[in-house]
DNA sequence: AAATCGTGGCA
DNA sequence: TTGCCAAGATT
């Protein structure tokens, strides 16, 4: 019953602090279409809000149903989610757009069972879309819930083994209705008051029910195990250039920016690549170094460049200089392409 | 079941 | 500057 109280006080306080957000639709309205709540969902897999607004909007003004999407070539929803990281995601997504045309009607289905064998779809995903988009009374557990909840019960046990009793506790507190705004109510609470760093417990509206705020410092929750340090990675990207286009290839689906577009490279798999063979009979610049941050490695990639004689000796796709934007490169290479072409300014 | 998989913002 | 963190899924 104290908990019934507890998600009617998050309903409450959510009906007049809801964000208002351009996939979602405010407390009490309709919900939005299924395919606009899925697309926000995949998009927002551990990736901000800011992030993804301008790629939400891209995608539904792009390909406005699922069916548009499913029937768009892959390369071009790859490119289109150049940038956002995680590129499995738009793999998957493209997989699934296929999945709900072909197996589906063109309708998602509406339970989390059936959502979750979906590709792109799991535990979080599965319950967000069944709760938002067709109002079943599911659990939605993802980082904002685990330390909303994780600070409710002042947690001690460290993440992730405290998952399964968070999840427990989160499922006693869903409410048979309103399941989707109670989730979303979670969500935003972790996001603009119950933050990670610096929690706002004074507007808080779950104060009087909160341990962690009994306590000296409820930032403290939830507890985390503590992270692995990362490796530094180090590779040599090519910059080919013949007749104003550049060499492109394209990775392989699996692994690192899988499926997407890339410089040529020496790969960076293992700890110190060794004497770089780069591609033979080419007078080699050197542009110089980008940094970038993976989730478990650093990479310091060196840039050169050089003219190709011949397009043989090469595979891969010749791509015109002048609209390099458009290929879709990950943010690793748009770095290191604007590396080439600010050098390439100061040639001019 | 621990490892893998991006990126940008913030303190 | 460096580390932390985000609406996780897959294998």
């Amino acid at each position: 019953m104290a908990d019934m109280l507890l998600s009617d006080a998050l309903l409450r306080w959510y009906r007049s602090h809801a964000r208002a957000l351009p996939w979602r639709a405010q407390p009490g309205e309709a919900p939005p279409d299924a395919y606009r709540v899925w697309l926000s969902e995949i998009m927002l897999q551990q990736t901000t809000v800011a992030a993804v607004k301008p790629y939400f909007s891209a995608f539904t003004e792009r390909w406005p149903t699922v069916e548009a999407l499913a029937a768009a070539a892959n390369a071009e929803i790859m490119a289109a989610w150049a940038g956002l990281g995680y590129y499995a995601r738009a793999r998957n997504l493209h997989a699934c757009a296929r999945a709900i045309v072909s197996d589906h009607d063109g309708k998602f289905p509406e339970t989390e069972a059936e959502l979750r064998t979906l590709p792109g779809i799991g535990a979080y995903t599965g319950a967000a879309i069944a709760a938002i988009a067709f109002g079943k009374s599911a659990t939605v557990v993802d980082a904002n819930v685990e330390r909303v909840i994780a600070r409710l019960h002042a947690i001690e046990t460290p993440l992730p083994k405290a998952r399964p009793a968070i999840r427990a506790i989160a499922e006693s507190l869903t409410p048979e209705i309103h399941a989707g705004d109670f989730a979303q109510a979670m969500m935003d609470l972790g996001a603009t008051i119950c933050t990670a760093r610096n929690p706002d417990c004074q507007r808080c509206p779950l104060q009087g029910a909160c341990l962690a705020f009994r306590t000296d410092d409820p930032g403290r929750f939830p507890i985390k195990a503590p992270k692995k340090a990362k490796p530094v990675r180090r590779g040599t990207a090519y910059w080919i250039e013949r007749n104003e286009t550049v060499l492109l290839v394209r990775h392989p689906e699996r692994g690192m920016l899988g499926g997407m577009r890339a410089l040529p490279s020496t790969g960076w798999r293992e700890a110190s690549p060794g004497p770089a063979d780069a591609p033979a009979g080419i007078d080699w610049t050197r542009y110089g170094t980008v940094s970038h941050v993976f989730t478990h490695f650093a990479l310091e990639l060196e840039v050169v460049g050089g003219r190709a004689l011949t397009d043989e000796d090469h595979q891969g796709e010749w791509w015109p200089i002048a609209t390099i934007e458009e290929a879709g490169l990950p943010t690793l290479f748009a770095k290191a392409v604007a590396l080439v072409g600010a050098q390439r300014e100061n040639d001019q």
